[in-house]
DNA sequence: GACCAGGAATTGG
DNA sequence: CCAATTCATGGT
């Protein structure tokens, strides 16, 4: 177990902010399983302990590394999201690894959170290989070219997205995401949303959390509602405004604007 | 049992 | 181009 200080980060609110659906509250810290690894993470204070990779990783994956410096006078200059910045400071966007991104935002469509973490501790057991650290047990998340058999999917309860799933695992190999990196946003997200399954929403779910477009806005119900809510009277607003709009006010910190609704608004949800 | 959830794809203007 | 409908399944 290694730790390492932190200035403005918060694990839990973080990693429930609906970005990752691999990850259980345990003791006072989490077992979050990423590919075929299981990390042990728990934050005292300002300190992160953590077991099951080096230091390398934890700063790369949790995004220790990134420079917020004008985020949190973008968001406080935003009157309705200054609330939420208050709340909860040490919010994040992780950087998750692009495939697995990608196949659990299939995952995520027309579903809620437990829907979601059902489908995908599915796929994990249909076509990973069993991983152990500290004692604790699961499956690998499966890597590309392992999503094989659309009837089993079917069988698991992954419903239509089984025939995406399989349709891109067709294409796997001949798909580079990591080199997306290189790309403009909008040549980006052209490219994504060739592939089976994935519209708007989910290219903007992989832009944001797996491959640093800070600008990307994905745009769910709650977003929907929350952006229609607070900034527009309660009107029913198309998506591709709603797009625009945060491109406008927000720009490259779009990203860091929607992590912030979502989270807030399915907060207060919870609350009533 | 009817209806809803919630994104993508398809179909019908 | 835009709006309506369909998809598979679990929850109310």
């Amino acid at each position: 177990m290694q730790t390492t200080n932190l200035r403005t980060f918060d694990l839990r609110e973080t990693l429930y902010s609906g970005q990752i659906f691999r990850f259980e509250e345990v003791d006072d810290g989490f077992w979050v399983r990423v590919g075929s690894s299981i990390l042990r993470i728990e934050q005292h204070g300002d300190t992160l302990r953590y077991g099951g990779c080096d230091r390398a990783f934890v700063r790369k994956y949790l995004a220790l590394d990134e420079d917020l410096a004008s985020l949190p006078r973008a968001i406080e200059n935003d009157e309705i999201l200054r609330p939420a910045l208050h709340e909860f400071p040490g919010l994040r966007v992780l950087r998750q690894e692009p495939w697995e991104c990608l196949v659990s935002f299939i995952c995520s469509s027309a579903s809620n959170i437990p829907r979601i973490k059902r489908k995908i501790d599915a796929l994990c057991r249909l076509f990973g290989f069993p991983i152990e650290f500290g004692g604790y047990q699961s499956r690998s998340f499966p890597r590309a070219g392992e999503l094989t058999d659309e009837a089993a999917m079917r069988r698991e309860g992954l419903g239509y997205r089984a025939r995406f799933l399989a349709e891109l695992n067709e294409v796997a190999p001949s798909l580079d995401l990591e080199s997306l990196r290189n790309a403009s946003y909008d040549d980006a997200k052209s490219a994504l949303v060739e592939l089976p399954g994935v519209g708007e929403k989910i290219a903007d779910c992989v832009l944001l959390f797996s491959l640093d477009f800070s600008e990307a806005f994905p745009v769910d119900v709650w977003i929907k509602r929350a952006v229609q809510d607070w900034y527009f009277g309660g009107r029913k607003i198309p998506d591709r405004d709603i797009r625009q709009f945060a491109s406008d006010r927000w720009g490259e910190h779009a990203g860091y604007a929607q992590q912030y609704i979502y989270h807030y608004a399915r907060m207060r949800a919870r609350n009533g």
